[in-house]
DNA sequence: CGAACGAGTCAACAGGGTGTCGAGTTACGC
DNA sequence: GCGTAACTCGACACCCTGTTGACTCGTTCG
């Protein structure tokens, strides 16, 4: 638990923030307390790698955090708060990746969406058990899902503004709605990237993954239709 | 409920057929409960219209078919089994689907998949709240997750063995291994069409998924790799 | 006919999970 | 040294699952 806690210094410290209104975590502000939080946390993050979402209770996060189920309350509102929490911490890694592709020097296109195709699969990658346990509590918890669909609707646009930049320097041919085909390759990377890391179902092997992805994307983006 | 049972003159005999091992059904053969059977899949179907499977306990079911809950385990082993087998039935209908399409006459490669595609989509889009609830369920059973690697398995050979033969023909270029790009496209299908049926999330508009996803398959498997 | 049998049925139980309430117990500012 | 707010947990109220054992039938056959 000390190792998880050295590391999360850089664990957004969102139920500080400003206003905290419906927010995940719960006492207001510092206390001795922050050690309980995340001790919780380090340990929902110990338990996923070895058991799915469904087979922790509150019970054990509370006990592994040394504290009783209702103090587990005090902390958080519920085993998908925590979840929630974990989350954010992985998709502002994921965010900060991308930022760090799409930003400044635009290399050849063909190298740009490799690079961000790759930060993404690596941000997924290296969280494996939280990534298969964020698609197991999004079965079950509109919050998840609103969390996760405001998460893909960024690289949506992100990936449809580039899209139409390609198309107005010439550099891709038209077709269908740059949004929709936006959506339709990052939900092909969503599917392919979770059923490599699930292992259930026919998956792509986890050094295929990127240049698979990468082959399909270029080509619905700068390929012709073919006849 | 006879709605139902009129319908359900297609469903799959499973539970009868020669040899149920570890069957989802529990009856060994005739008799008057099979209107009950009948009643809890009906009721099922029915209250998955208006809610979640979360939100439908085995109670619900069993009351909505007019039994109490421990008659609903002598029909079913658990509420995972119904889903199961309400599943089969709109897998046995898309592989029939599937079967006309890649069937005899190969018309011209385009049309091809465009049919595959449409059945595809339709054959799920007339179930939307059963696939809604499949993707659910997928989170938190191991039954349901391997019917659906194993359909999904099918579909991914097929496709592997029609890319393999436009290629041998000299209509497809080379590119990734044929399986790999399979895999990747179906479950672009996958995730798109859950997408749009489910509206959690940014998604492609109905009209829109068959258009979208076909440019995609064409350029994937058509398409030289781009400069 | 009537005993035996197997299908079908359910009240009651055992067990496990969630979330809450209210009565404690610190710890720290004043 | 005392109040107040952070913190803690035993006990409770619920809801859900899955099982057990006794009960009611209709059928079958000696």
């Amino acid at each position: 638990m000390s190792s998880y806690a050295s590391r999360a210094g850089s664990l957004a410290r969102m139920s500080d923030d400003a206003a905290p209104p419906g927010g995940r975590g719960r006492r207001p502000a510092r206390t001795s307390g922050d050690d309980r939080e995340l001790a919780i946390l380090a340990t929902a993050e110990r338990l996923l790698e070895e058991r799915p979402l469904g087979a922790i209770s509150v019970d054990d996060l509370a006990r592994g955090a040394g504290i009783s189920r209702p103090t587990f309350y005090f902390y958080f509102p519920s085993k998908d708060a925590v979840l929630l929490t974990l989350l954010d911490r992985v998709v502002a890694e994921a965010d900060a990746a991308m930022d760090a592709v799409f930003d400044g020097s635009v290399v050849e296109p063909r190298q740009g969406w490799q690079r961000a195709l790759a930060a993404y699969h690596d941000t997924f990658r290296t969280h494996r058990a939280l990534t298969v346990a964020w698609a197991e509590a999004r079965a079950g918890s509109a919050e998840v899902r609103r969390l996760w669909a405001e998460v893909v609707e960024r690289w949506v646009q992100r990936c449809t503004a580039v899209i139409e930049a390609e198309r107005d320097r010439g550099a891709a041919p038209g077709g269908p709605a740059a949004r929709d085909l936006a959506i339709a390759l990052t939900s092909m990377n969503e599917r392919v990237i979770y059923g490599s890391l699930s292992g259930d179902g026919p998956a792509v092997a986890a050094d295929d993954v990127v240049p698979v992805l990468l082959r399909i994307w270029l080509s619905a983006v700068y390929g012709d239709e073919p006849g």
